[in-house]
DNA sequence: ACCTGAACACCGTTCAAGT
DNA sequence: ACCTGAACACCGTTCAAGT
């Protein structure tokens, strides 16, 4: 027990001094693996192997901490491209794979989205889906509400996702999906599928928009 | 400061002995007047006028408590009812007074979603999705589906209000919305009212779905 | 400029008691 | 059955110092 190594187990460049970089990437870690939950100062100056104040003096208090890692987390998510051929499928393709990517990352959504900094994490997606529709012959104006109307879909199937996922068997009330009688043995009551309604409702939505 | 009165301020009956109802009721009220965050197990037993250990034992944990917060606000928030004539309109109207509610207790829905009840909490409306679809003439598993799509409408587009509303000027990237060149003095950048952008999502994935 | 140590006010939770 | 008091381990935050 006695301090015998100078050198802190955690410091990822042990030649210089602390930097709010250093600090960032490791309470990311933290929240990748253990939750939002588990981020506490204390346990990140703990992992860093530094006093808890040198955390304060570089990023400030744990509000300014968890804006850092919104901001990094939304620089992070970086750009998306469309892929495939016709408007219908290159904006469908946007939407798809921000949803997927969102599905990727449950705890730092949740982390961006307390902060309220989803419209921010949405902006690079914004951009390419506004493009698209633009080249597929839309308005300024029209181009700006589709996208809109597009990504809080998008946003709607995640955070409904995550929730089916998070409570597995929530059965506590018997009333039944669909309003008649279910079968005793009829245990799914046809729990329809997330990404199913997903692609379902994207279709309809981007084929009106695109007027086909 | 002498314990000259022996009657606890909070204490809704005076007469009986602490329920776990009372308890929930002053911890609902706490959240709606000062957040989630300003619900501690400490701060209501002192508004309760009783010991911290009171509480735990009639409603258990912290996490119980918000669990039993969140029964009861699901159970609050009840049943939903279509308003107008013809198919489309009710449908619609449907999504909309859902919409509205959830958008006037944002608190409320925050802590249910937090506890991943999500689902149960639109059960109610989903009921009436449904039975009004059927009506409308679609079979089981077809309304099954237009009513899960229409409610992870409502999901998104109620988050997204409460992100804009939270965070008014998030103006700290130059990026433009429509990705051509701004107007220097062009600062609202078409900030698309997301009340509009429901109502037109909403219509087309009604009339679609109705095969309108 | 960068970091430590100690202290403060607050948490959730539990245990042993009381009536 | 219902409630209290005291204690424990944990928080975030700040202050006065050190180098």
């Amino acid at each position: 027990m006695r301090p015998e190594s100078r050198q802190a187990p955690g410091r990822a460049t042990p030649g210089g001094p602390l930097s709010s970089d250093q600090i960032l990437e490791v309470a990311q870690r933290i929240v990748e693996t253990e939750g939002l939950s588990a981020l506490t100062i204390r346990g990140l100056a703990a992992k860093l192997g530094v006093a808890v104040t040198a955390v304060y003096w570089h990023v400030g208090d744990k509000h300014a901490l968890l804006e850092g890692l919104a901001a990094r987390i939304i620089d992070e998510m970086g750009e998306i491209t469309a892929t495939g051929r016709g408007a219908q499928t290159r904006v469908a393709s946007i939407a798809r794979i921000l949803r997927v990517s969102l599905l990727e990352r449950p705890e730092l959504v949740a982390l961006v989205h307390r902060q309220g900094r989803t419209a921010a994490l949405f902006q690079p997606a914004r951009k390419v889906l506004v493009a698209e529709l633009r080249t597929a012959g839309l308005g300024d104006d029209q181009a700006a509400l589709a996208a809109q109307a597009i990504l809080s879909l998008v946003v709607g199937s995640v955070l409904i996702d995550r929730q089916v996922e998070r409570q597995p068997a929530q059965r506590d009330d018997t009333d039944d999906l669909l309003g008649h009688d279910a079968e005793v043995g009829d245990v799914a009551l046809t729990p329809v599928d997330e990404a199913t309604i997903f692609d379902y409702t994207l279709d309809v939505l981007v084929k009106s928009i695109l007027g086909q």
